[in-house]
DNA sequence: AAAATTTTCAACCGCAAATTC
DNA sequence: TGAATTTGCGGTTGAAAATTT
């Protein structure tokens, strides 16, 4: 026997997600964690289905997520990352913990993949692709299933981190945020929206700027500089490219959430490359490690392809390299 | 200025693995 | 143990924005 279905196909609402049913969704993971999708829908009385919750979430709602642009060490890191992996968008999105997998995914789809074409087509003898990675000349040399084997063990090690250090502190996602406080901040402040009274506020404010008033919010740039009132105080992000600012096609501005919130300053884009999930707290997505985004690919490729690396030998040697944050310990 | 074309990216779909009962 | 369901992933779509003609 199985378990009813989470939805049913009909009466459930499609397309772009209003502010409003995001604010919905975010005020109830506040109050109860991510997980457990298939209540969601019920629970927070949204026309959506539970696989259309969590994506909300996982690709846009979630804290700790970066959005626009992609640094130069980005993009390299996600070339490198595809020629070891291929299309394994999940598996490379570990790698950059700000990224979601779709984001990472269309932007090979949309930037990358054309650069390459462009860089195959002028160096015809490169017939691979990635010509400017060192280790598309010996991913060649190992069969596809190899790759994924090794792919697999590291997603085997991550998953064992993961478990272990989520025993270390009981288990983080079902606990709520106010609990879970990152002990480096202050006890007032959380790095999600403070309260349910704040989401109520954002949508307020977001009345003021109403939906019509499309003049102000139609770039990232602008919406740094609008009027909502950040629910913990923080001052309103810097102008600067890369600060966290995120906007939905309705113009919704989720630094109001203060997903990313210090609230002395807001959060460079230097800041953030470095960012941990302890740094962000509890709604950083558990599923992905706190692996330094600027780890060089030699140590990836090395750790990959090393003959010893299935073996453990290599393992030692990435691990070492990369920063876990509380996990170091374990290896 | 307007139409046509291209680009972008949020969201959907289907499948496979994991989970639940 | 096995069937039913949920969850997560990768491929794809299509509306909106941007750019070109």
């Amino acid at each position: 026997m199985g378990r009813p279905p989470c939805c049913d196909k009909e009466g459930v609402k499609k397309g772009p997600w209003t502010p409003e049913e995001d604010i919905s969704l975010v005020s109830y993971i506040q109050e109860h964690g991510p997980g457990n999708w298939r209540s969601v829908p019920s629970n927070t009385g949204l026309l959506r289905c539970s696989k259309s919750c969590r994506l909300r979430w996982t690709n846009y709602l979630r804290p700790g997520i970066r959005r626009g642009n992609f640094s130069d060490g980005e993009e390299q890191m996600i070339v490198h990352l595809q020629a070891l992996l291929g299309n394994r968008w999940a598996a490379i999105a570990s790698y950059l913990p700000q990224r979601t997998d779709n984001d990472i995914k269309n932007y090979w789809n949309t930037h990358l993949k054309k650069q390459l074409k462009k860089l195959q087509g002028q160096d015809g003898q490169n017939k691979e692709g990635i010509s400017s990675s060192s280790s598309s000349s010996k991913s060649i040399t190992k069969g596809q299933w190899e790759r994924r084997l090794q792919t697999d063990i590291h997603m085997a090690k991550k998953a064992l981190c993961e478990a272990l250090s989520l025993d270390k502190s009981t288990n983080l996602s079902n606990l709520k945020p106010n609990i879970l406080a990152p002990q480096n901040q202050p006890s007032s402040q959380t790095t999600y929206a403070s309260s349910t009274e704040n989401i109520a506020r954002l949508l307020q404010n977001w009345e003021k700027n109403s939906p019509n008033n499309k003049s102000s919010q139609t770039s990232s740039e602008t919406n740094t500089q609008n009027s909502f009132i950040n629910p913990v105080g923080m001052s309103s992000s810097s102008p600067s490219e890369g600060t966290l600012s995120s906007t939905t096609p309705e113009g919704f501005d989720h630094s109001i959430f203060g997903f990313y919130s210090d609230a002395s300053h807001s959060v460079s884009v230097d800041e953030t490359m470095n960012f941990t999930p302890d740094q962000n707290g509890l709604f950083q997505d558990v599923s992905k490690p706190n692996l330094d985004p600027l780890v060089p690919l030699s140590l990836l490729e090395k750790w990959l392809f090393d003959d010893g690396a299935g073996a453990g030998q290599g393992q030692g040697y990435l691990m070492d390299h990369m920063s876990l944050g509380e996990n170091d310990e374990l290896f």
